[in-house]
DNA sequence: GCCGTTTTCGGCCCGACTGTTTTCAGTCG
C-alpha cells in the first residue's frame, strides 16, 4: 500500500500539473493542502480508508477521497495517472530541485522531451553543459548556473541531521551574535526551536535596531565559508562544517512578530492565518495587521502576539498545525512536562562487569548517584541488559545477579558516606530483551527477584506488524514486565521503526497500566512524538529514560523531555515525574 | 477542490529574495 509520504507526492504532482497546465490555483492549492494534511498524519491513510474516514481530514473533501479509495482498492487512481499523463514524465524528476518549482520543471522537460522521471536530472545536467539553455527566455546565465549547483547538490543530498548535532550548531552561532554590541538577543528557530527530533535547516533570529551596522559584524563569524543569499532582512550563509544557515533580523517591537513567524511550522501559520482572517487581521513576522483600517500592531514577544489574537500562548513544541489553535481557542493548552519536573532516571546501564547480551556502561554506580545529585533527583533505576540468555545456566545467571546487587548496594553506602543529606533511591531492574516469540530472555525465578523490568526489542526487526504487537504484548503480559523500552526501535536514518499496531498496544497498555518509554538517546527518540501524543490521548503513561552507558548522558534526558512535550504531555503523564511511593505504585 | 458560530457560494496565508526585467515571475519557507 502507497504510504503517506507516497501519497502526498502524488497529490503534489497533480497539484503541479493544475499549476502548469491549467493555471487554476486554487485547484492546485487545494491538491497540496491535501498533500500536507496527509504527510502529516500521524497514522497511515491507508487505515483511515478502512475506517471509511478519509474525508475526516482536512483538506479532503469527497473529490480527493474518492481518488484515494480508487488507490487503495485498484493501487492506482484513473484520475491521478490520467492528470500526470499530461506532462512529460521527466518534469516530476526535476521537481524537488532546489530552485526548480512546477513552471521551470514543465518548461524545460517539454521543450527537451525528458520522457523519465528516473533520468531528468542528469538530462539537464547535459543539457546545461552542452549549452542548450543558452538564450531561452528567462534564462539568463545566473538562472542556469544555479540549477547546475542544485543538481549537483542534489546528488549528495544530505539526510536531515538530528536535534542534537544541530542545536549545538545555532547554540555556538548564537553566543557570537550576542557578544556584538548592537544585538539585543539572538535564539533558534523553525525546527530547532519546536524541538523536532530531526532538524533540516538551522534558522536563526537576531534582534537588534542596528541591522545595517550589525550585519557586517555578523559576516565575520569565522566559521562562515560563504554568503549564499542576502537581503535586508534575511540572510543565508554556508559554515565551513557544510551547513546552512538562514539569519532573520528583526527590531525589538516587532521581536514577538518575527520569533512566531519563522518559528512555524509552516502548517501552523497557516491556520493561525485563517483563524486571524475571521477576526480581520492578517499576519506576518511584521506584525498583526488590521485589514479594516491597515493599522499595524507590533508584538515585542510572543505572548502578546498571541494575545491580541485573543489566544493563549501556544509552546512552540504544540505548533504543527493539527488542533492547537481549535484548543488555544478554548483555553485547553496544557502545562507541558517540564525538565525540572523530573524526578529521576529508570534506565542507566552500568559498569558492573558480567556477560550481558549487549553493551554495558562505563559508569559505576556511585558516579551515577552524584550526577543524579546534580541533576536534582529523588531516585534512580538501574536496568544493564539482561544476563547473556543461552550461554549462561539459571544458577550462573542468579550468582551474577546476587553479585550485582551485593555491588550496588555497597557502592550506594560508600555515597552516601560521601553526602550529608538527600539519600537517593535505587531500584534494581534489568532491561530484557523481548524474544522473536515474545518471551522474556531471562527465566521467571530470576524474574521476581527484580525491583522492575524493562523490556525491550533487540534483535528481529523485521517481522510483520501482526508478529510484532502480538510479540510485545506477550512481552508486556509479564507481571515485572512495567516499562516497554524503545517501542519502535527506531534509530533516527539508520533504522526504521518496527511494524506494529500501535493503537492495540496502547488500548493493552492502558488496560494493563503498563508504560511506555520515551527513550532520550538521541538517535533514538523513541518513543516518536506523534506516538506519544496517541499513547497520552488514550490515558497511557510514559517514562522519559536517557538510557545513558556513562554519566555523561545522563543529562540527554532532556531530549526526551522535549520528544514528550511534542506529544502534548504533561507531568501528570509522566511516571518519573512522581513521588517514589507513587512511582512504586506504578511499576506494580 | 475544499470549506463554513459571518457563508452551501465565494472566498481561499503572507512576504522575502533572486533573476530577468524595468514592474514581474518563480521559488521558497
Amino acid at each position: 500500500m502507497p504510504t503517506n509520504q507516497e501519497i502526498a507526492t502524488t497529490l503534489r504532482r497533480v497539484a503541479a500539473v493544475f499549476e502548469v497546465i491549467d493555471s487554476d490555483f486554487f485547484r492546485t492549492r487545494a491538491y497540496q493542502n491535501a498533500a500536507n494534511a496527509i504527510e502529516n498524519l500521524t497514522i497511515s491513510a491507508y487505515d483511515l480508508f478502512e475506517q471509511k474516514k478519509l474525508t475526516e481530514i482536512p483538506g479532503v473533501g469527497p473529490n480527493i477521497a474518492n481518488h484515494l479509495d480508487e488507490l487503495f482498492v485498484k493501487g492506482k487512481s484513473s484520475h491521478f495517472e490520467r492528470e500526470m499523463k499530461r506532462v512529460p514524465a521527466g518534469m516530476f524528476g526535476l521537481l524537488g530541485v532546489r530552485g526548480i518549482g512546477p513552471k521551470i520543471a514543465y518548461r524545460l522537460s517539454k521543450k527537451f522531451h525528458l520522457r523519465f522521471e528516473k533520468t531528468a536530472k542528469n538530462d539537464l545536467l547535459k543539457l546545461i553543459k552542452e549549452n542548450k539553455l543558452t538564450g531561452m527566455e528567462g534564462f539568463g546565465d545566473k538562472l542556469i548556473a544555479k540549477l547546475k549547483t542544485s543538481i549537483d547538490n542534489q546528488f549528495n543530498k544530505k539526510v536531515r541531521m538530528l536535534q542534537s548535532e544541530a542545536y549545538p550548531i545555532a547554540d555556538k552561532l548564537i553566543s557570537y551574535l550576542k557578544a556584538i554590541p548592537l544585538v539585543k538577543t539572538a535564539q533558534p528557530l523553525g525546527s530547532i526551536r519546536r524541538r523536532l527530533s530531526t532538524v533540516g535547516d538551522i534558522d536563526i533570529a537576531i534582534c537588534t535596531n542596528s541591522p545595517s551596522n550589525v550585519m557586517p559584524e555578523v559576516l565575520k563569524y569565522p566559521e562562515i565559508s560563504k554568503v549564499i543569499s542576502q537581503g535586508e532582512a534575511v540572510t543565508r550563509i554556508k559554515l565551513k562544517s557544510g551547513h546552512e544557515v538562514d539569519l532573520k533580523i528583526g527590531r525589538v517591537r516587532q521581536w514577538g512578530s518575527l520569533l512566531q513567524h519563522y518559528t512555524g511550522s509552516k502548517l501552523h501559520n497557516i491556520s493561525l492565518r485563517t483563524f486571524a482572517a475571521t477576526k480581520s487581521l492578517s499576519l506576518s513576522e511584521h506584525g498583526i495587521k488590521n485589514v479594516k483600517n491597515n493599522k499595524i500592531y507590533l508584538a515585542k514577544d510572543e505572548k502578546e502576539f498571541y494575545k491580541k489574537l485573543n489566544l493563549p500562548y501556544i509552546p512552540p513544541e504544540l505548533r504543527e498545525g493539527e488542533e492547537e489553535i481549535e484548543w488555544a481557542k478554548e483555553n485547553h493548552i496544557p502545562n507541558l512536562v517540564e525538565i525540572s519536573d523530573i524526578k529521576g532516571d529508570l534506565h542507566l546501564h552500568t559498569s558492573f562487569d558480567f556477560p550481558t547480551s549487549h553493551d554495558l556502561g562505563v559508569s559505576s554506580v556511585r558516579e551515577m548517584l552524584k550526577t543524579a545529585h546534580q541533576l536534582g533527583y529523588q531516585y534512580l533505576g538501574l536496568s544493564d541488559h539482561n544476563p547473556k540468555f543461552n550461554d549462561l545456566s539459571v544458577s550462573q545467571k542468579k550468582k551474577i545477579l546476587d553479585k550485582r546487587k551485593l555491588w550496588i548496594r555497597s557502592e550506594k553506602q560508600e555515597y552516601e558516606k560521601t553526602v550529608k543529606s538527600n539519600k537517593i533511591k535505587i531500584l534494581i531492574g534489568l532491561e530484557i530483551d523481548i524474544r522473536k516469540d515474545g518471551e522474556l530472555a531471562l527465566q521467571e525465578e530470576l524474574l521476581k527477584d527484580l525491583d522492575y523490568a524493562i523490556v525491550s526489542i533487540h534483535s528481529s526487526f523485521d517481522l510483520s506488524k501482526d508478529e510484532n504487537t502480538t510479540r510485545i504484548i506477550k512481552a508486556l503480559s509479564h507481571p515485572k514486565a512495567s516499562i516497554l523500552g524503545h517501542p519502535t526501535g527506531r534509530l533516527i536514518n539508520q533504522r526504521d521503526s518496527i511494524k506494529a499496531d500501535w493503537l492495540r498496544i496502547i488500548d493493552f497498555c492502558k488496560a494493563q497500566g503498563k508504560i511506555l518509554e520515551v527513550n532520550a538517546s538521541p538517535q533514538r527518540l523513541d518513543l516518536p512524538d506523534d506516538l506519544v501524543k496517541l499513547a497520552i490521548r488514550s490515558g497511557v503513561k510514559i517514562c522519559i529514560n536517557s538510557d545513558s552507558h556513562d554519566v555523561n548522558q545522563m543529562a540527554n534526558l532532556l531530549s526526551g523531555v522535549y520528544v514528550a512535550r511534542r506529544g502534548w504531555a504533561t507531568k501528570n503523564n509522566v511516571v518519573n515525574t512522581f513521588s517514589f511511593t507513587d512511582l512504586l505504585k506504578m511499576l506494580k
